[in-house]
DNA sequence: GCGGCGATTGACCGACGGGTCAAGGGGCTG
DNA sequence: CAGCCCCTTGACCCGTCGGTCAATCGCCGC
């Protein structure tokens, strides 16, 4: 059984990291919940038991590789920034490290997202979403034809940003990131979607090419 | 137990109904795995054996949910949408009645992001999040006192919008919604953040006061 | 060799909770 | 009344899986 106060040899630290390591596989492979205690001894090749030689419990594991890679993150971060440098730009180059970051570690982050999502309805939210998409998509073709929009654009990639927007300020505004009355954000994505869609004078989209 | 050719009276509608309700209140209460098919029949005042009368599995319920959930969106923004605008319009009258309608299901769509993130690790996602943010608005007021930054802006307003826009591009680049490679997506978050941080010309931010 | 301790095993436990079932009530039609 | 079907009950079943435990091995210092 596992005790805080437990002195690891070479071979025990070699072990425990090994075990967060066949963790991280599978949990990554087939997430959370569908990952058993007994997969990741058998993906080490050792008994259950000797899990509880190294962790209290699953969940303490799991938050080990979390900490662990938000460590990693930070450190990231730090190597990419120069200290010497102005702080608007330390705060670019961190904001940079971090998207190269994520991307780098892509399959765990992205079952970050996904931690208990398990089966349970797999596709069904992101079936709204897709749905949704191409409604969105058939607006704009139409849009594209009428030549509101530039014809030359990829239509799905619009729409997606579109429904991005929509969804992101959702969040934002649901979670209190942003306090404004709800006519406020929403006529304000109104606006933005159209500005968007329509780059007049100068490229200001996001989503449209840089 | 439950057979798809059931002929319900308006007795079993009902029923039916009162169990979807009280459903839909325990899990955005207390979120999907916390809340056992018994605790929503108490909460109906209904044995548990009925549950099973009016639906195959728990998780029948839930897409139950989330696809009346759905139609009703889909209703709002039909709704909202003049069939006579032009399309441009209609995209735009779709968005900002997609944003009402989440924000007034507000704690419906917050669970949904939640589904199976239940106790696990609770805060330790977004104590990552909050962590970095922290970190970020503290270099905000630096820049501020350089006046790199007007010093007038909320700092942790900002240091929110770095962090959204960072992830929220790491995780559309992770689902190959952009699909560039990953130094244009990193390159173009820091110009970005740059941007948004600095009103300069005009106020193009996002995030920065309407 | 002997004691101590880290490391390892795998059978076992026990809670939890989704799902089942046999029995009964009540209202309708024939 | 008989038969049927919708509705309701709650005790029970049972698979799953996180977690436990007593026993054993092997290495090291004394």
């Amino acid at each position: 059984m596992y005790t805080a106060d437990r002195q690891l040899t070479d071979q025990g630290r070699e072990r425990k990291q090994q075990l967060l390591d066949c963790a991280q596989t599978l949990f990554t492979a087939r997430g959370y919940g569908a990952t058993r205690v007994v997969d990741i001894c058998d993906a080490a090749g050792v008994a259950k038991g000797l899990f509880y030689w190294y962790f209290p419990t699953k969940e303490t594991l799991f938050a080990e590789l979390v900490r662990s890679m938000r460590l990693r993150l930070r450190r990231a971060q730090a190597d990419a920034i120069d200290p010497t440098a102005d702080p608007l730009t330390r705060i670019c180059q961190g904001a940079e490290a971090s998207v190269r970051f994520m991307a780098a570690h892509a399959s765990f982050f992205a079952f970050l997202e996904n931690v208990g999502v398990e089966g349970i309805v797999a596709g069904l939210l992101n079936e709204g979403r897709d749905v949704h998409t191409r409604d969105v998509a058939a607006q704009v073709v139409e849009a594209q034809a009428l030549h509101l929009i530039d014809p030359d654009e990829d239509a799905a990639l619009l729409a997606t940003g579109v429904i991005g927007t929509v969804t992101h300020f959702s969040h934002a505004h649901r979670s209190r990131r942003i306090d404004l009355p709800i006519d406020s954000v929403a006529s304000f994505v109104g606006r933005w979607v159209r500005q968007a869609l329509v780059p007049e004078s100068s490229s200001r989209g996001i989503l449209t090419t840089p």
